[in-house]
RNA sequence: GGAGUCGUGACCGAGUGGCCGAAGGUGCCGGAUUGCUAAUCCGGUGUAGUGCAAGCUACCGAGGGUUCGAAUCCCUCCGACUCCGCCA
């Protein structure tokens, strides 16, 4: 959520935002709506309050009056305290619909964008950052990783339809065992050498917890939602561990010297990949269902845009290690999700469709989503005065997704024979083995 | 699924319907004392809204209700724990 400050003090800033998001008239309007109802409230809370003060004075004065014996007296002073009750109730019933209302709609508005998200309306317009690695030669056709995994006999899209349909996969054999490989070698990446503390959490998560990062009240349609209600609630199948893993210290303050925390967590995502049909439709590049390994940090706003780029970094060592060519694009005001305040994102390289393509998002969401999940922190205290908690900042970056990254190992490692070579750095966590030959017919 | 206990501040833990935003303790911050450490003593220490400020208002799992007045009484829900049953 925008904080709430910014809105009322500078509404034209927030509107500037939202044209450079690219959004609706009708999503920018309600900027205004917002602040009329922020002053309607304010007089409301004023008069109730005022109210409010009256009857606990009032209150006492009767509990005195009684002891003291003087009932009458106390009798009518408890009529003046009824009359005004009824005031409150008609107030306060008025201040929840103005509150519901003033609610949604910041609830619908996305974060503001950091300076240095460039002008454009689509991923055409995301300016390429850096490039990395050299972009494989071949003195053959190189094939799609859906052709390639099925001559491995590794990938199997066409018995997955008969369990569940389109875009779901079956790995078998030494393609299960690159999945789990990649799984592990991402987390020891991330929690041997930058830092992270390995989480395991729910796949299935409250609606109130998904309004938390942003993915509700506006993007329901993206997620599975459970038919029964879950210990009383409504949920949904995780459509990235960002939410579960985001929420994890939500309603807390952090002791800051805890601060950055970082986490790393891998798991099971579940899209519904409403609005995309018909995109990505051949192998396994979109599924309603896929592995990824994600980054998850809570740390200071003094530090966040440091820390943004540091998981940028992190995010690339995967890829280097194994040998993916790949280039980092800067969001533009278009392409930025919803709670973000900036983003980078990965691209690997992929042969079969001569082009880049995304393998990780890293972003910075300021305090947009620990507003909504009430996570701050203590400040360190100044000249031995205790501080006000502040809003942490949130981060999160995928490392990698799990999927993807075997895409793209079957397509860039593909030799003519039909065999893919293994990168050094995952043949550790696949028994050693240096290729994948296909099987004699 | 059955039976029962319980949800209070960063943490532990008191709390008879008004004098409770809440005792006491721990932790933390400052000060005093002290060769160092430890200990001791004094003071301070929740969050949010509003106001120049004093102050006022709200919050004792969540939401309703009773009452002039609710942490305290009633109802519903959520959560934790114990025992029994079932079970990966």
């Amino acid at each position: 959520m925008i904080n709430p400050r910014v809105l009322a003090e500078d509404p034209e800033l927030v509107k500037t935002h939202l044209r450079r998001r690219h959004a609706d008239e009708s999503v920018i309007s309600t900027v205004d709506e917002i602040v009329e109802l922020q002053t309607t409230r304010k007089t409301h809370v004023l008069e109730r309050d005022d109210l409010r003060a009256t009857r606990n004075s009032s209150s006492k004065q009767i509990g005195a009056l009684f002891k003291a014996g003087k009932g009458a007296e106390a009798g009518e002073m408890k009529a003046a305290v009824t009359a005004g009750n009824d005031r409150i109730k008609v107030l306060e019933a008025e201040l929840d619909v103005i509150e519901a209302r003033m609610h949604d709609l910041a609830m619908h508005l996305p974060n503001l964008l950091h300076d240095t998200v460039p002008a454009g309306k689509t991923e055409d317009d995301n300016p390429v950052e850096r490039t990395w690695g050299d972009i494989p030669t071949f003195d053959f056709t190189p094939q799609a990783h859906v052709e390639v995994g099925a001559k491995l006999g590794i990938l199997d899209l066409e018995r997955s339809t008969k369990l569940t349909g389109a875009r779901f996969a079956i790995l078998r054999g030494m393609g299960a065992r690159m999945e789990r490989a990649l799984i592990n070698f991402f987390l020891d990446l991330h929690t041997g050498e930058h830092g992270h503390t390995e989480v395991m959490v729910p796949y299935m998560v409250h609606a109130h917890v998904a309004e938390g990062t942003g993915q509700l009240p506006k993007f329901a349609d993206d997620m599975f939602k459970l038919a029964g209600k879950v210990n009383g609630e409504d949920a949904y199948l995780i459509p990235t561990a960002e939410i579960p893993v985001t929420n994890i210290h939500r309603e807390e303050i952090l002791d800051i010297d805890k601060l950055p925390i970082k986490f790393a967590c891998f798991t099971p995502c579940f899209r519904s990949e409403a609005g995309s049909a018909g995109r990505d439709v051949r192998g396994i590049i979109r599924q309603h269902q896929f592995h990824k390994v994600e980054m998850v940090w809570l740390t200071t706003p003094e530090r966040a845009e440091a820390d943004h780029h540091q998981m940028v970094d992190h995010a690339e060592t995967a890829l280097k290690r194994l040998g993916i060519p790949y280039r980092v694009v800067r969001h533009c005001g278009g392409e930025v999700s919803f709670a973000a305040h900036k983003c980078f994102d990965l691209e690997a390289w992929l042969p079969s469709q001569d082009n880049y393509r995304e393998i990780s998002s890293v972003s910075w969401f300021t305090d947009f989503q620990s507003r909504r999940m009430k996570m701050r922190f203590r400040p360190a205290p100044v000249e031995g005065k205790k501080q006000k908690p502040r809003l942490v900042h949130t981060l999160n970056g995928s490392g990698l997704a799990v999927g993807r990254t075997m895409v793209a190992i079957l397509e860039n490692y593909q030799q003519a024979d039909g065999s893919v070579i293994i990168p050094e750095a995952l043949r550790p966590y696949m028994g050693g083995i240096e290729r994948l030959v296909p099987p004699a017919e």
